[in-house]
DNA sequence: CCGCAATTCTTACACCGTAAGGCTTGACGG
DNA sequence: CCGTCAAGCCTTACGGTGTAAGAATTGCGG
């Protein structure tokens, strides 16, 4: 049983909560490869293996940071809105958390998520989405609807308009002469612009599931 | 400059076809994490060092095999397809490309694309939808497009229905308790519902950009 | 057969995650 | 005040990684 830690004048001991905090800075700061248990230590004062007393592995560590990020998410979409509305803020709800730690984010992507808070969140989403469709079909829509919403989040995170690749990227001119959509294109694949596509298609996809939705609001 | 591989009896040469042929294997085999230059080189039955005569990094290793994945999209869907069926198949073909190799496609899809190869299909597809939507819309709606099939890659391949995380799942009386829609859509997560529910969100999408262009048709 | 360039290997370094076990410190009962 | 004990932290070590530097090998053209 964990004892209360004490506190010398020097400095605040370390902790589960010290440790995620001093993690999610550093991997914002630079980058997830460059991400370490010793210079996540170095980065608290103390040494690498001081980390292991409260994760048993580096993938213990991550999961828990799965699980903070999942934390920021805002609160559910008030149950007083319209459905559709309610989807509508939980796409972009859910978009806007996870962007907001862009080099974490491209971990969260690529890995399971079934810690207690995160299988909650799955839960509400699958049940929001079961008020208004039969169930094997609200499945499928949310996990549709998801598929866009991390694809989105992925691609403004890790995609083409982030930092260069290892192979040096090819010349301007290039570019004009043999890819002319590409580098027309490529004005409104700026980050100042993801709001406006990521939108774009969210309402596609939101006048799809409608259509869905109002279906089986008749036959009743 | 590269002169012609000398071909002895005991052994074919190194080469860059032939080591990438090799990595794919192995990723496929043992996964990414376990992916390195060392184990890549001794199924070759060469040393590390010797795969950096033909590339100058793993990262430039990488970036080819993108290329290569990206050599493997089947060819552009028929110009005398109807223009929305092109569109439908694009995004299949993709799909399918891609989950072929779903060890590979989780560093697909957390890295750009920008060889010549990835350029050239990047602008067809483009150009693709320019052929029926304004400029603008037509590289936003193609964006939304690829959000949503690399985001179903990418959950087929690294989400839900994959391996453990580190952390041990939650019980199935857990699960059945405290989170029952996920209890019950879980069987709609397996990799056979897989096509199923792709399909039924890639014609959510292809519902509205229908709609969209039937509407830039029409103002002709 | 010689020379030379293409190819391959050797060695070394800094860094990684982490297993095993030792040291330090502070709280507590006597 | 002192001995005990566990929690917290550190030291050391191991096997793995990517890759820089340069030596050794190989095989072909002259």
């Amino acid at each position: 049983m964990a004892r209360a830690a004490a506190l010398t004048k020097s400095k605040e001991s370390l902790s589960r909560e010290r440790i995620e905090l001093a993690a999610l800075e550093l991997i914002e700061a630079e980058g997830l490869a460059a991400f370490s248990t010793r210079k996540l230590a170095a980065r608290l004062g103390y040494e690498a293996m001081s980390i292991y007393h409260y994760f048993p592995s580096k993938g213990h560590l991550m999961d828990a940071l799965i699980d903070h990020v999942i934390g920021e998410l805002p609160p559910f979409p008030d149950a007083s809105l319209p459905w559709l509305g309610r989807v509508r803020s939980l796409g972009r709800d859910v978009r806007r958390a996870f962007t907001r730690r862009p080099n974490l984010f491209v971990f969260v992507a690529t890995h399971r998520m079934n810690t207690p808070r995160a299988l909650a969140f799955l839960n509400r989403s699958i049940a929001l989405f079961e008020e208004k469709l039969p169930h094997e079909l609200a499945v499928r829509v949310f996990r549709s609807v998801s598929y866009y919403v991390m694809g989105a989040s992925l691609d403004e995170t890790a995609g083409y308009a982030r930092g260069p690749s290892t192979v040096e990227p090819v010349s301007e001119e290039t570019m004009q002469r043999d890819y002319p959509s590409v580098a027309a294109a490529e004005k409104f694949f700026k980050p100042a612009e993801f709001d406006e596509t990521f939108e774009l298609g969210w309402e596609l996809m939101l006048t799809g599931i409608a259509a869905l939705a109002r279906r089986f609001e008749e036959q009743r």
